[in-house]
DNA sequence: AGAATAGTGTCTATCAGACAATATATG
DNA sequence: CATATATTGTCTGATAGACACTATTCT
């Protein structure tokens, strides 16, 4: 997949985190193939540019754009977060798929293939990023959900606590975000909580802002 | 590049901005072929997943996530915005490419091929939004720039206009956005502006908000 | 009652938006 | 001087964060 030559093509790779344990984890694969045959690594594809873009829009845009590296933004990010992803399932090749903490990931550092601990990096930045100022964190609670569920997501994939009553104000004013079912839910201790479902809304507005942000 | 068949891909469409007569333009082309022949269209490529993303994660992922179109987020954009795109040079299969100011392509709607009005829309709106919380705006103006150049950068994609004084607060509060050269720059007319260089940040902390968010 | 979680109310330092005022250039 | 743009300063309403308090369940 990487090193691909001849035709254009370059790799993508591809971030999946999901919820589980109260831990943010990540897909790994175990490489079948050398180089870095063994080693733990992001599951990637490659994308080949077709005609259409080579032609009429790779070449003459690089010569202008390749001179600073953010002069050409190409984001190509698969997130996916959810409070119960499956075990990677029996089946061939599935075998070498499994989840890690994004923690422990990132403390192998060199043991991950390529540059996949930086790319790993920058897409936990993005992710969480992503929840201050989308709807995903919500598209990631199974229906209904209350508001604890949905701090929850945010506190595990930022990585910190969050004040209750602080977190319910925004998060149930921010417009077409939530929108109540009327009902509750009975947990083993405490108050029902209210129980919601998603609203329209793609972007968070006013965004949920973290409160000391990375470059 | 539509409907491919048999292997498992993908279409990516491409919106490619940039700033030219102090309006927002976009990259699109004149398709060469069937269907949607001869109509106006985004450029694209294709996607292949590869075995790894294809044995690994695709399938494994699929049952949990497809429900909700939310549950699986794959972007792929390719943002270029800059005071000074080239026009497309001569050359084979560029004679297709033209720059078109983004208003008059989202008036033509049904014109467009494929659901590339949409994805237009999508694309616009996507690239606001990265103007609010990261430093690309910066990338796109030529080095050194004024605080004036970059707040036009803004008022061209957000379509507003911005207090200058409240944006230079802004800007020059986020950390690691602009570095200043201590150099100045002679216009034709009024006070001499102060000079600056991108800072290393990428993402803008605090942001930068506009005042009604869309959906 | 005690523990646990949900939800409401309030206070305050900070900040975004509005806008007045000043600075420095050209003609 | 008039005009234009850059830059600084100030005022005020809105709000994020801290935190006290109330509500509703289970054991």
């Amino acid at each position: 997949m990487h090193g691909r030559a001849q035709d254009v093509s370059v790799t993508v790779d591809l971030a999946i985190f999901t919820v589980r344990d109260d831990e943010l984890q990540v897909l790994l694969i175990t490489r079948g193939n050398e180089p870095y045959l063994g080693a733990p690594a992001l599951p990637g594809g490659y994308v080949r540019a077709g005609e259409t873009l080579d032609e009429a829009a790779r070449r003459e845009l690089s010569e202008e754009t390749d001179r600073d590296p953010r002069g050409r933004v190409i984001t190509v990010s698969y997130l996916a977060l959810g409070p119960n992803m499956p075990d990677p399932t029996a089946g061939t090749d599935a075998r070498t798929a499994f989840w890690v903490p994004v923690e422990t990931a990132l403390s192998w550092r060199a043991k991950l293939a390529f540059d996949h601990a930086e790319i790993l990096g920058e897409a936990l930045e993005q992710a969480r990023s992503k929840l201050e100022y989308t709807t995903v964190a919500a598209a990631f609670c199974a229906e209904p959900f209350s508001i604890g569920d949905l701090r929850h997501v945010y506190e595990t994939v930022w990585g910190v606590t969050l004040d209750p009553s602080n977190f319910r104000r925004k998060v149930t004013q921010a417009r077409l975000f939530l929108e109540s079912t009327g009902e509750r839910r009975r947990a083993e201790m405490g108050r029902p909580a209210a129980l919601y479902r998603r609203g329209p809304a793609r972007l968070l507005s006013p965004p949920l802002l973290r409160h000391g942000d990375a470059i």
